[in-house]
DNA sequence: TTAAGCGAAGTATAGACAGCATGTC
DNA sequence: CTATACTTCGCTTAA
């Protein structure tokens, strides 16, 4: 295949030359090049399918760019991750000379002055747009130019139907949708009524390989029919050797998190440590917001030049150890599938450890990962700049499956994208959500837009009036001449939980006698909106000690069960948070990572405050004033008594005990007690600490200004 | 009698998004 | 819809 790359002296778009110049960039790569040929620039709706790190970026850019030039109005672009929410944030910050102004939102991070409708480009998530939607705010109408990052999503089971509903929503805008190599390309694009660009041009060479063992080593057939021996005990350890004797870095990927520590821990005895490296885990030794044994495990093999990755990981972990990669002093990551979506993190060698995986909805049952999933991770293989070729290679226990493996993962086609939306959770939240964002229509009209999604004729005769049935059964919604939702649907789609998260709550606490914080807490944890976590390493006599009357009864089915006991172990982890056992004894007592507490308290801290606002719109007084006490106590980590002093900024459960100890009880306390504050919290700390509260006190009702503006 | 050795049987398995403010002149 | 690594269990054998 021809491939065509235009200079950018070509372009017919000065400003971006500037931009384009400064970053060193004199010429645009073929999808590039033949996005601009489809019509990039005028505004043609585009969908561009091609591989990681092939400059779908700049694509996105130029396009937002000339659109705002021409057109006017805003561009939001969406991905799927916060992650990478904020990468490109800083990406279009850089696109602000030219006189656009860029912002960004998600769940965890506004940008501030003035909320989002000064901003030219908002950079947001899947989910957060979709809310935003609901909401209604009036500068979204503003907004006529939508790109679509990632879209390969809308594949995900739990995700996609956010993706899909998005998309919806935006084709009857201008719209550019980035994606992953997919094998329909022609239908999605269709839907879109866009025009598409589909390469598999990547930037640096990939070279794919299999390995299996033979004889007393290691066979490795590549793609071309090539084959090249490795020795070694095991193949994952000879291959990284191999690739490192050669001067490469490594990223290994395996299915569970055991493995992967168990790889990299394995590992490192064949490397030694050096003086940068103890530098690399002295940070990580010293890194806050870490449990003891984690930063000590992870330490000991960082000095080897090795580490493990996934999300058991505090952030703080995490963000050392890519760094110490990408500045090429660690020279193996072991990493989940974490490091597979997400932020850009190349090598040039990607070895893949298992190409099935366990499904947690299916007790005992193993699947082969989607090709997809192989070649996000077989994508990361190769840096741009610094290898002539990546290489990627799967591992094999034995020879039996090689080639059918091979064939799959190496020479077929990826899976087609198709519409999850036909899970019932997802199809209900769907028609609640259009509902909310459109208000009330005839039945008509609401299938009309179902009709929309990429779901097929069948899948809507079989589902949508079912429905909108389910819907009315359960109150959300109510149907006269047209369809439309009750205050507690209303209610249910604002605070953007899972209808059945609702119904869960509500059938819970009808009428219901109010129980204690660990009844309430195990209720949320057992809504579809809660985490799943695994429950092997758990006390189960815990499970005798509680006193209080569960709002769930004991299910019978196993499957049901295994739900029932990850609820409980949230339950209790969360509730020894909020009754302030040390941080690290809750991560040993229940086996989890500092990332996976964290976890659990955002979601709990998002689950508490629905359950909150879901027993106020059902009048349930006594339960709404269980609920909001328990959410004010969940984010901190604290008993009630501490919830004022939490609220200044730098002081955590753990400061505020402390002052709490020494009588210091009010925000009004630390004002009055400056001195003593200091003692306690130190020089520094403690001035800054009497200075917040000062401010707190001081605002008192009137925050900033800040808004959307109702459309009547 | 106890410890060690060994094979059979049992056990567990990735990740990560969402609210909060929100009528006034 | 079934692989792997690791742990635990229970038996046999050696000291």
């Amino acid at each position: 295949m021809e491939y065509t790359f235009l200079d950018i002296e070509q372009l017919q778009f000065p400003e971006a030359k500037t931009i384009l110049k400064k970053r060193g960039i004199t010429k645009l790569n073929p999808p590039q090049t033949e996005a601009i040929r489809k019509g990039l620039l005028d505004g043609k709706r585009l969908v561009i399918a091609s591989p990681t790190a092939s400059g779908k970026t700049l694509i996105a850019e130029l396009g937002a760019i000339s659109h705002l030039k021409k057109e006017g109005g805003k561009v939001i672009y969406v991905t799927p991750l916060r992650a990478l929410t904020t990468e490109k944030y800083s990406t279009f910050k850089e696109w602000e000379p030219l006189g656009f102004r860029v912002g960004m939102t998600s769940g965890e991070y506004d940008s501030e002055d003035n909320y989002l409708k000064n901003y030219d480009i908002i950079v947001t998530t899947y989910e957060k747009l979709d809310s935003l939607w609901r909401h209604r705010p009036g500068w979204l109408e503003e907004v006529n130019y939508f790109i679509l990052d990632e879209l390969h999503y809308l594949n995900d089971p739990s995700r996609g139907p956010v993706v899909e509903s998005v998309a919806v929503r935006a084709k009857r805008r201008g719209l550019l949708a980035l994606s992953a190599t997919i094998s329909n390309y022609q239908e999605i694009s269709r839907w879109l009524h866009a025009e598409y660009v589909s390469t598999s041009w990547r930037p640096v060479k990939l070279v794919e390989g299999v390995m299996y063992p033979s004889g007393k080593s290691y066979l490795v057939t590549f793609k071309d029919g090539t084959t090249k021996r490795v020795k070694g005990d095991d193949p994952i350890e000879a291959y990284t050797l191999d690739s490192i004797s050669r001067g490469g870095q490594v990223l290994v990927f395996r299915n569970s998190r055991r493995y992967a520590e168990g790889t990299a821990k394995s590992l490192s005895g064949k490397f030694k440590e050096t003086q940068e490296l103890l530098e690399l885990s002295k940070e990580i030794e010293e890194v806050e917001d870490a449990g003891a044994t984690e930063r000590e495990n992870l330490s000991l093999l960082v000095r080897r030049g090795v580490a493990y990755h996934h999300a058991g990981l505090s952030r703080g972990l995490r963000e050392i150890i890519e760094r110490g990669f990408k500045e090429r002093k660690i020279k193996v990551i072991v990493a989940t599938p974490t490091l597979a979506a997400g932020v850009n993190l190349p090598a040039r060698t990607v070895i893949v450890g298992d190409v099935f995986r366990y499904n947690r909805k299916v007790t005992g049952f193993r699947e082969e990962i989607p090709v997809m999933e192989y070649k996000q991770m077989s994508g990361r293989a190769g840096r741009p700049g610094f290898d002539s070729e990546g290489e990627s290679i799967i591992v094999l226990r034995d020879k039996r499956n090689f080639e059918k493996i091979f064939e799959k993962y190496l020479t077929s086609d990826v899976e087609p994208i198709e519409s999850k939306l036909g899970a019932e959770n997802a199809f209900y939240s769907f028609l609640l959500g259009t509902l909310s964002a459109d208000g009330e229509m005839t039945r008509n009209a609401l299938r009309t837009y179902v009709e929309e999604t990429l779901l097929s004729d069948e899948m809507i005769d079989s589902h949508f009036d079912k429905g909108v049935e389910w819907l009315k059964d359960h109150e959300f919604i109510i149907e006269e001449d047209t369809v439309k939702l009750t205050q507690f649907g209303k209610k249910v789609a604002d605070i953007y939980v899972n209808p059945f998260t609702a119904v869960t709550v509500k059938d819970s606490l009808k009428g219901k006698a109010p129980s204690c914080d660990l009844a309430y807490l195990h209720m949320l944890a057992y809504t579809p909106d809660a985490p799943i976590v695994g429950t092997s390493n758990m006390d189960e006599s815990l499970l005798y000690d509680v006193d209080c009357k569960m709002f769930i009864d004991e299910p019978f089915d196993e499957l049901e069960m295994s739900l029932y006991l990850s609820a409980m172990k949230i339950a209790f982890i969360i509730h020894d948070w909020i009754e302030e056992v040390d941080e690290d004894t809750i991560l040993s007592r229940y086996g989890i990572g500092s990332g996976d507490l964290r976890n659990m308290v955002e979601s709990m801290d998002w689950l508490t405050y629905s359950g909150y606002m879901i027993a106020q719109v059902m009048k349930e007084e006594t339960h709404e004033e269980s609920l909001r006490r328990l959410n004010t106590r969940v984010k901190d980590g604290v008993k009630e008594e501490l919830v004022e002093l939490v609220q200044i900024p730098g002081i955590g459960r753990k400061r505020a005990r402390q002052l709490w100890n020494e009588d210091i009880r009010s925000l009004a306390d630390v004002v009055m007690e400056p001195e003593k504050v200091k003692r306690i919290l130190g020089e520094k700390l403690g001035e800054r600490t009497v200075h917040e509260a000062a401010r707190i006190l001081g605002k008192g009702n009137h925050g900033e200004e800040r808004g959307y503006d109702y459309i009547p």
